[in-house]
Order: C-alpha cells, then structure tokens, then sequence
DNA sequence: GCCGTGCCTTGACAGGCATCAATGCCCCCC
DNA sequence: GGGGGGCATTGATGCCTGTCAAGGCACGGC
C-alpha cells in the first residue's frame, strides 16, 4: 500500500480554475480520464433529441465525474460548471496501471464504481417511485450530508443550481419546485431567500423525505 | 488473454435449478458473489421501512446482478426469482485475483462495471422524466431488444412479470399498467393477452418510446 | 365439482401537478 | 441610469394519474 498516494500524485493533473459554464468534457468526446472537482459543483446531463438538457446528477467537491465512459469508450454524458470550479483529472489508464501493480487500489476503483451504482439505485428509488414532495427533501438532506462531509455546514448553504436544475434533476416543473420550498417555508422547516437555504427542522426534513407522507405526524408508527 | 476463460470456467459454480418466488440474495447479505441467471428472470428490490418493495431491475438470462453489494460489502438490494431460473455464481473475491493477474480481465471487470453505471443512467432518465406512456415503451422496447439477443423473437414474447411489479418498477399504478397497455392495444401497437405480448407495430412503439427510446441494441438498459 | 386466492381489468372520482401567463427581481452590460 | 435577459414566484386552469371499488378470470386445493 505505500507509495500508492504517492503514484497517485504524479497521476493527477491540476488544472487551474474553470468558470461558470464550462464544459468538463461532452458527451461523446472520448473517454481519457476521470474527474473530482476540488471546489465548486458541476451538473452531468445528457441532451435529448430535442436539444433539452436531461439533467443526471450534481457533484460536489470531492465527488467523482465521468466513469461512465469507461464502457464505450465516449463519455455517456456532458458535465458542466454550476459555478467557477477546479478540477483534478486522473487519467484513467495509468490509473488502471497503477491499480494492477496495487492490489489496495484495484480493490478501492472497484469498490469506487460499486458506490456509483448504489448512488443511482438510490436515486432511482427516490426520483421515480416517490412523491415531488419527497424528492425535493431528499434532494435537500442529500446536499445537507454531502455539504457537511466536507466540512461545510449541514443546515445553512448555498444551492450551486438554479431552480429549473432542481426541477430538471428531480423531473418536475420549476414552478412546482418553487411552491413546494414555500410549502416548506410556511410550515417552519426551511428559510429560503433565493438561493440560500438553511435548514430549520432537520427531522421534520428526514421525516418529509423518509416517511411515508401519509403517516399522520401526531401517531408516528413504531418503525 | 489466453486461459482467462479456462480460469473463469474454474471460478464459476452452477447451481440447480430454483423455482419460482425464490432468494438468490437478500438486503444485507454478506456480498461474496456476483450472479448470472442462465434461464429465467429475476428481479431485484429494496424493501422500504413501511415493507413495501421497491423494484430496481429485471435481469434476464445473461445479464449481471449483485454487483452493488461491493461498496459495503453488503447487498444493497435483494435478488428473487421470477420463474425457475438456473444460476451461475461467481465468487468475487476469486474474480478480483484472477483480474489481478489478467489485465484483459481486469479491464473488462471495470467495463462491465461502468455499464451498471451507465445501465441505471439510462434507467434515471426514463423513469424520472418521462411520462408514463413512454416508460412503459421504453420498458417493452427494451425487453424486445434483449429477448431478441438471446434468440428469442423480438415482437412476440411472454412477460416474465406481473402488472405489479411493471408498476412497481416504472413508479406507476398498476392500473395505470393495465389502461396503458389497453390503449396501445386499441391504437394497434400491440396484442396483448395476460403476459403474452405481440408488438404490432415496432416504429410506433418506438415512437411512443421517444426519439431516444430507439436504445442501442448493442447495450441494452437493465430494465 | 366447488371454492378459494391471486392477478388483471374496468369504472368513477378527486387531487395534484404541468401548463400557460403575468409579474417582479437581480445582475450585467451598454 | 436605463434597458434587457435570466431567473424566481404566483395565480388560474385542465388533464392525468392515483385511489377506491367492483367484477372477471385462471389456477390450485380440498
């Protein structure tokens, strides 16, 4: 295992600082590397016939951007900046490389990819089975715990994406998102003043995106 | 490459046949093992805390399943039998070794595992955003094209799965199911009766699917 | 044969969300 | 400072889909 960060380090590649609405990579472009972004959030979408944006995911700093390419060759998706963002780019083969002289690195790409699929089985779960309702508190709870792993707050920051990401994300109308987070606001679970959110009522929150909508609050079953 | 597949045939057991209504893994399961089923289709789910499953995917003969159980070392989700299927199962911490002295292997190991990623992208896109005339295209679409990869007819074939579990998978009603399947049936599109499908009219079924339903038969989603 | 239980279909109804439309705000640029 | 474009909010309306309810059909057990 030693020495394995520090072959990670001279794979990495340190780009400086992109702005607002730049490309990581397209969908299509052929598939070198993976990417985390350091600072600053970038959405991955693909783009219907049509021309509209079908957006996938947002990525914070510290998440993984771009394994999907691996099984054609071609990124599957495009990954734009929400915000000014720089980026680390692993070159991917050498990192194969790397991981077939580190069994610990082989293991940990693997276990990498493993966690991708769960991410999207879990938003499978949440965006197509549950209520608009409930995904958005699940949308929010998720940025909550991913901004407090990194160290962030976990009840007060800034949405990276606009509302019609949000909506787009969580396939709704944008005016849905908007009266739902006022819907929140009225009854003392958020403050919102555009793209500021802070968390008033966390378990009201979990509760708004784990259970059931129709448990009457007052009579809790005994889960 | 020479000897991967004699190493492969050396790491897979087979089971006997299991019937219907059967585990080939449960939630929380120590992961061990990925799968194959040889003949029969599987489904796999979660089970939310109110004990209500939520369907995550149908497997067919040949594709993979149980992958997601690596992150933790847990299956994240469960396996059961649709109809009698026989298994192949293959011992991870095996395939891992064997991957450590195949490049080739190693190689396709991440592929197939980029392909889950990009399988579920697919999945995100259909389910959260479409409405659910197209899910239920895309759905049938997308079993036509993997019934025909196997041999078997691409317009006629039996659904292995109930109207519940359609439901349940596209995030819908199963009487939602049942008009749905009835309308395309009025507008002759298919034949229906119980689970024996007769697609009709291919182009207008992939019409209904979406421009971007027409998927590539080459990397079928895991639907 | 009879009846039970799943599974599927069909109908009636109400509610929620998308859609359309209008307004206001903020920021950037001229 | 003024204008314009992007973004957010709010209201009115209609359709779609979930829900509830009833009935039919196939299959298996007794």
């Amino acid at each position: 295992m030693e020495g394995a960060l520090d072959l990670l380090e001279k794979i990495v590649h340190r780009s400086r600082p992109l702005p607002r609405g730049k490309y990581l990579f397209r969908e299509g472009d052929p598939f070198t590397s993976i990417f985390v972004a350091r600072s600053g959030a970038v959405k991955s979408f693909t783009v219907a016939p049509d021309g509209s944006e079908q957006i996938i995911g947002f990525h914070l700093p510290g998440e993984l951007l771009g394994l999907d390419g691996l099984t054609e060759g071609v990124h599957a998706a495009s990954a734009r900046t929400l915000e000014t963002v720089s980026v680390c780019e692993v070159p991917f083969e050498r990192l194969e490389e790397a991981a077939r002289q580190i069994p610990a690195l082989q293991h940990q790409l693997l276990r990498l990819m493993s966690r991708e699929i769960t991410r999207r089985e879990e938003q499978l779960l949440s965006l197509g089975k549950q209520s608009p309702e409930r995904r958005l508190a699940v949308l929010l709870l998720s940025l909550s715990v991913r901004f407090s792993q990194r160290g962030y707050s976990a009840t007060r920051f800034l949405l990276p994406m606009a509302r019609l990401d949000i909506a787009n994300f969580l396939g709704l109308a944008a005016e849905t998102v908007s009266r739902l987070l006022r819907r929140y606001q009225d009854t003392g679970v958020l403050a919102v003043d555009g793209r500021s959110v802070d968390i008033l009522d966390l378990s009201a929150l979990r509760a708004l995106a784990g259970a059931d909508g129709a448990e009457d609050p007052a009579h809790p079953s005994c889960a």
